[in-house]
DNA sequence: TGTACATCAGTGAACGCGCGTTCACTGATGTAC
DNA sequence: TGTACATCAGTGAACGCGCGTTCACTGATGTAC
């Protein structure tokens, strides 16, 4: 009844928030259990609201709200990969290291996540019903925080004289390509129930050979 | 009734060989939906039978049933790698040469099948209860076809002299994870609706940055 | 400031759907004597 | 070669489950006068 400094307008109308507590609870059931475990009746479930009343906020119904989940499962992604970046600015580097460092470091976050929430992994590359009719050939791919990224450090790699000009068109898709495989492999793939140790090796060295590949000479 | 040369024992029972159809239906429906279309009760009307009979020779269930699907696309994919490989034999180059179009073709050939059947790709590498179950942590990634083509193509590219020694460990991983990812990328995830054109100059790009990566100089 | 009314966010029961699985069964096939 | 019997591969009805979604509704909130 109060209404004490709450960002919504129209806060604690009945419930309040409804849309934003359905979408966290949609949040849990799919770190939990990926894509598949987003049901509209257990969002509504656990925040004790009957299933009916999701439909207030989402009006497709469980495809909208798998929908808001995606989006929020990539932005996860992107934060983490943003944090990783953060960490990175070793001030003694040059240039071109700092590039090939923040490369590195902005991969293995992708992997790290993969593997720590697969569940929200999954969930952010899912198949989604919704952004698929929205834009059923469009490459929207552009607008995904993790390539928005990527193409950001490849231009810094460019920009930083490691990397010949003459690379950079199309490299984001085998950048990103390597990675996502990867994390693919390791979460739901014939690599799942590999040790940390060889997990990490193997990132390590797959990243390696993407910047060799980048940054070495001419053959 | 007649025993007219049926490779399988026992042909012509009550239905013949209803493993084997039910198996085939399964396939059919991966086909065109993935593994979640692999649904006992639909196979059995497929081949026009009740749902029960299916127990007879998948006695776990619909987990069999997707278990056997999986095998089956996985040998198809090894399948075409393998076709791929046979028509590679140009018999001027040397052999270093033939060792990078030997894996440049077997990595087209991967995407491409990921690309033309799309739900048969994914049920190759879905999860899938029964084998989990079987071997929780070991890996039995080695005995994936693709891994061991994939394996025996590197060995060839050391051996040819085209590949140090010194980038052998580890290497199946990077050069799986970019294709596989790639390939995920295309099928189902955010670089689905690209054009062939796109696709293939990507894919291409994508494999010259590989080899690249194993056979360029030390930097 | 009060009151009549519109709106809006929720309820709860019910629907149809298709799934995997179990049950008791039946009728064809194979086999021992 | 015939016959009694065991086995084996199938049937069909039924079960419980949980889902997404629709329906008529109710009671709180906001608003016009």
């Amino acid at each position: 009844v109060s209404t004490t400094g709450n960002a919504t307008p129209r806060a604690n109308y009945h419930h309040g928030n409804l849309r934003n507590a359905l979408a966290e609870a949609a949040m849990g059931l799919a770190r939990e259990g990926g894509p598949e475990a987003v049901v509209l009746r257990e969002a509504a479930r656990r925040v004790g609201v009957s299933a009916t009343a999701a439909y207030r906020h989402f009006a497709e119904g469980q495809g909208d709200l798998l929908g808001e989940v995606k989006n929020m499962a990539q932005a996860v992604l992107g934060r983490e990969i943003g944090r990783a970046l953060a960490e990175c600015e070793v001030p003694g580097a040059d240039r071109r290291r700092l590039a090939v460092d923040r490369l590195r470091a902005a991969g293995e976050a992708y992997v790290r996540f993969a593997f720590a929430e697969p569940g929200l992994f999954n969930t952010a590359f899912c198949r989604d019903r919704t952004s698929d009719a929205r834009q059923p050939e469009a490459l929207h791919y552009r607008e995904s925080p993790a390539y928005i990224m990527l193409s950001g450090l490849l231009d810094e790699l460019v920009a930083s004289g490691a990397m010949p000009t003459s690379r950079r068109p199309f490299a984001e898709a085998g950048v990103w390509g390597t990675i996502h495989g990867l994390s693919v492999l390791f979460v739901d793939g014939p690599l799942r129930g590999i040790t940390g140790e060889e997990r990490h090796e193997t990132v390590r060295n797959a990243i390696d050979g993407i910047v060799r590949s980048l940054t070495c000479a001419e053959d």
